[in-house]
DNA sequence: TGTTAGCACTCCAACTCCCTGAGTGCTAAG
DNA sequence: CTTAGCACTCAGGGAGTTGGAGTGCTAACA
């Protein structure tokens, strides 16, 4: 397995990836940089085609890379170009529209700009939330036996609901059952936020319980929310558009999106590459799904991936994954670090 | 135009809806309830098509309904079944789903089912927060300098957002603040609330103003997205399964919400039903789009449509989109006329 | 006057056949 | 090890053919 076994190989990629054709000997042998015959070539390339890196459509038609032709491309040949300062400028803008960046709102820029910059579907699955712990717990008034149960995590997660109780409560009630409240679940993380706790904790409410019983329900729907997989999703469209791929299988793929969480979820570290058909659940015939991680804290509390067809530019979509993983980890790290090291908030508090 | 033209006419629509094929003359000469034979048939066929309600994709082909075929036989002759009453239970299951149906839920509900039902693309524009009031503005402290702001609205939305200020306030200023606001906004439509108003307020409210900056814009902010027509879409995946429509059309549509959104806030009452190509700005090919309205107090405040192959089964999916049109109108009423009627809350009142 | 059977006509869709050209593998010479 | 030359393969496209479904028209019939 030569360099130039290896450069050919990249040109055969390179070139059905630009052309969508496959991709002849004499194409290959006018390229710069080979420098050779059309003849040596083909030599060449039918050693690729043993390998079991290239394949031909047909006898008479020219090579097209196979999943391990992509994937050895990927892994050994390529080397994506670093992004110069105006990229990460321009990525930094997309990332940053509509004022500061907060959790969900950053995530929500983050798969809209990865899914433009790659005319692929992007998505993003945050289980942060989950990792996160409750700060404020607050039970507002609006209307008539309607009351708001607003949850924050120090996440900077922020949910609502509305419950209707059977009656209206006092002041001193809703002060009490505030304070209640705070206490006992103020500080605790959202993944202990259990059905099982929150019985405890209408249990040791006793009478009360009867009168609070929504809003304590309420509680744990938001709870549940908060664990639950938020998954964002962005640029189906370009999937519809692509030649490629088949509409049926796409559609398929949406509508499963637990098997897409199952893909995302799983753990390792750095870019996995996967393509569809290759075993598993990914099933969208000449499609590749990328996939990166981001942290906070160290943990791993979510991940971003592009899916497109298989005759992708990763060269150049790589990069962008990378470069979006780290920022988000950056960004998230941030915000969370702040509290502890706050002190100068005091000094400069206004009177 | 006899009796006997209108119903080769409606036959010609249900086969073709059925089968996807051009309809020939023995076909519905064979169909009970019809009892010519096939000439006589094909005589009422020519005259049809002269009329323009049907036509010929070549000569030895059968007849396909014309735009004005479809819309005749909508208007003057198919007689929908009325929905049984196992069918409206089932129908009020899917709406009531994961609990009691407060407005976005319910909006939420009714696209899903809508979209489930019809194995088209569902869609809701909900405009009724435009009607309505603030009936509440919070402010709660959320961490060292940050600030949720929460507005509450007579139609029952509930929109938080978090905000950072420069510097943390004093329970003082916070509650002055908040007072403020209570006092200047609610009872305010949302509608009424621009740029110019809250200028106006931050004016008033002078040396605090810098500080309370960023609450303001919140504020501003979330009364925007109030103001937004909300708009619900759901099954589009039906409308790529969908063999009689272009994917790239579809992808177009879906893409240019606003030109939907035109069409769907078009008043008219009843039900309207449009076709694609038929003119305007509806642009998928061999499309149509039945739209439906839903009140509250009177005023129209949203309209819920199907969006599908223009072989669609009418007579099955109108009676649909009557009901729930019907449905969301009378629970968004109950909600709003709650208030007023409310004198046994007194009562019940426990201490 | 309206309905029906019969018949000639039309034309799409599917099929076969053929040809072209791109690209290959192999061989022999450099 | 590289290259030129050559015979071979095969998908894709165009032309010609056929079958069948469906029509319009006409003439007979109720």
């Amino acid at each position: 397995m030569n360099e130039r076994k290896l450069k050919i190989l990249a040109a055969v990629v390179e070139e059905y990836v630009r052309t969508g054709e496959p991709v002849g000997s004499k194409v290959i042998a006018n390229l710069p940089g080979i420098g050779v015959s059309a003849a040596t070539v083909r030599n060449d390339m039918a050693m690729l085609e043993q390998l079991g890196f290239l394949e031909q459509p047909h006898t008479s038609a020219g090579r097209v890379p196979t999943i391990s032709g992509y994937r050895l491309y990927i892994e050994k040949i390529m080397t994506p170009p670093a992004l110069p300062d105006s990229e990460r400028e321009r990525l930094d803008n997309m990332l940053a529209e509509q004022g500061p960046m907060t959790g969900e709102l950053l995530i929500q820029n983050a798969t809209t700009a990865l899914a433009e910059l790659t005319q692929c579907a992007a998505v993003v699955s945050d289980f942060s939330p989950k990792f996160s712990v409750i700060s404020k717990v607050e039970v507002i008034p609006a209307g008539k036996r309607v009351y708001v149960v607003l949850l924050i995590t120090s996440g900077g997660a922020i949910k609502n609901k509305a419950c209707r109780l059977e009656f209206d409560l006092t002041n001193e009630q809703l002060s009490m059952f505030s304070d209640y409240l705070a206490e006992h679940l103020e500080g605790v993380s959202v993944a202990e936020l259990s059905d099982e706790r929150m019985a405890d904790l209408a249990a040791a409410m006793g009478a009360y319980m009867m009168t609070m019983a929504p809003l304590v329900q309420g509680i744990l729907e938001l709870s549940r929310d908060l664990q639950q997989h938020a998954l964002t999703f962005s640029g189906e469209k370009n999937l519809f558009s692509c030649e490629d791929l088949d509409k049926m299988e796409i559609v398929r793929f949406i509508e499963h999106k637990e098997e897409l969480v199952r893909l995302l979820d799983d753990s390792f570290s750095g870019i996995r590459v996967m393509f569809g058909e290759d075993g598993g659940s990914f099933v969208i015939g000449n499609s590749s799904m990328i996939v990166s991680k981001f942290h906070k804290g160290g943990k791993n509390v979510g991940s971003l991936g592009v899916i497109g067809p298989m005759r992708l530019d990763y060269a150049k979509v790589i990069p962008y994954l990378e470069y979006f993983s780290q920022k988000i980890t950056d960004l998230i790290s941030e915000e969370g670090e702040e509290p502890p090291a706050d002190t100068q908030g005091e000094e400069n508090r206004k009177g």
